[in-house]
DNA sequence: TCGTTTAATCGCAATATTACTATAAAGTAA
DNA sequence: TTACTTTATAGTAATATTGCGATTAAACGA
């Protein structure tokens, strides 16, 4: 064992589940947040910005990307990051209706 | 390794990486549905809604409880759940800030 | 050309997570 | 009491994740 049984649930709570993922780790979240700070593409600056060695953030990087969060592009010996918009605005809308159902407060237990 | 290295981020980067970690597990994304759907405190029935064991699932909701999102009161051999819902308002506080900063559609990359 | 810079990939070790079976614990009901 | 129900825990195996050193790949500049 030691998989998720994806199976066994729907696509809409597999599809929250591996967003969520991609926010389970400080750094992807800090690169994230950074990204948004820039407002615009960052080449490089990334490595220096976050305490990892540089293989570890390029597969953070990697992993941010094959989800579609984040696009990068080549520029010379360089690679340009920058929030995918679109996708990140996707996410959003996923996450939103699983995380704002509000509840009247309970006094049942 | 194998371990995240939390001491290199900020407190605000680990708890969105916590809080995201726990929706990071579809049967948790299904318990805590099945718990806003039904509106009250769920006795027992969660075994029954979801295809895991019942070791697993206990451990999902261990999981959930220790984070302060659901509540687990006693209830002769029955354990009723129902959302924590000050601290689940507390987290999505939390995750906000993070998921609701929006850009401008860049067009750099 | 050759060296430099930058980022990706490979391969590995350490740790974490998931899921189960078996069992225990705690209450209920006869 | 004993049998039963329900949930938690212990222990374990399989898989996933994290992180890094070493290396590679690709583009640049002298």
């Amino acid at each position: 064992m030691g998989a998720i049984k994806t199976a066994n649930f729907t696509d809409a709570q597999n599809a929250i589940a591996v967003y969520a993922r991609a926010f389970g780790h400080p750094a992807r979240v800090a690169i994230l947040q950074y990204l948004f700070r820039m407002d615009s593409c960052v080449c490089g600056e990334i490595v220096a910005e976050i305490d990892l060695a540089q293989p570890t953030i390029s597969q953070h990087l990697k992993e941010l990307r094959q989800l579609g969060l984040i696009r990068g592009t080549v520029d010379g010996t360089r690679v340009c990051y920058c929030i995918d918009t679109d996708n990140w605005a996707r996410m959003k809308e996923t996450l939103h209706d699983f995380l704002d159902q509000d509840l009247p407060k309970l006094d049942c237990c």
